[in-house]
DNA sequence: CCGTATCCCTCCGGATACTG
DNA sequence: CAGTATCCGGAGGGATACGG
């Protein structure tokens, strides 16, 4: 069926992307604001953070809520799609960590291999 | 914990580049050599497909059968790793095939508030 | 048939600085 | 606090040509 390989193509870019996923996972465990997510992921910059939620609220995972005081302060959720998209992305992510000692090794033969 | 997302992000990025994982569903059907991969693929040029199945070797995902005739002949297939991951990515697959238009709902509605 | 090398271009993503 | 604008380096990936 080459006619949704485009589709399946499209979440696995997302999936593949920096940072949507450890996004996602972190507003798994409830809604969180901008600098919250910030301060835990630690290593984004401001711009892909927001690039990130943009896409992903783009895409109908979360939902964007701001609270108009000074400071303005903006909450992020997930959505139902959202919560669903985290069942196979989990799974996907402890058959990583499950298997993370078989592929170093993997890796570390074939560079061994490469050497030569 | 911020220790194994490396490892995950790793996967993440195989999983997430643009043809490792059609290339690992073509060889969940059996083993295939070079040309096959590459006429059923269709879109993707040689350097491509290289580079992509070289990465597949190297994390353990695919062995590399080389038969030295001529014209030479070398044939891909999936490991047990191989057949392993494929679970997991089919689960997402399966997803991103079933909320397909939710997606595309949502992106429509997103760049319809956007226009204004 | 299979792989490498080269050129080139796009886009991701980081750093920084500036608005409301 | 949240977001935008700009600049920039580098990786990803396509086209082409050549080698074994």
């Amino acid at each position: 069926m080459p006619s949704d390989c485009r589709s399946v193509n499209e979440i696995l870019a997302r999936v593949g992307d920096k940072w949507s996923v450890l996004v996602v996972s972190l507003l798994g465990d409830g809604a969180m604001r901008f600098s919250e997510l910030r301060r835990l992921i630690g290593g984004i910059s401001q711009k892909m953070l927001t690039t990130t939620l943009r896409g992903l609220e783009r895409d109908g995972f979360v939902t964007r809520t701001v609270t108009p005081t000074i400071p303005p302060r903006v909450d992020y959720e997930l959505t139902s799609l959202g919560r669903d998209l985290l069942v196979p992305v989990r799974a996907l992510g402890d058959w990583a960590r499950h298997n993370r000692s078989r592929v170093e090794k993997a890796r570390a033969r074939f560079d061994q291999m490469a050497k030569s």
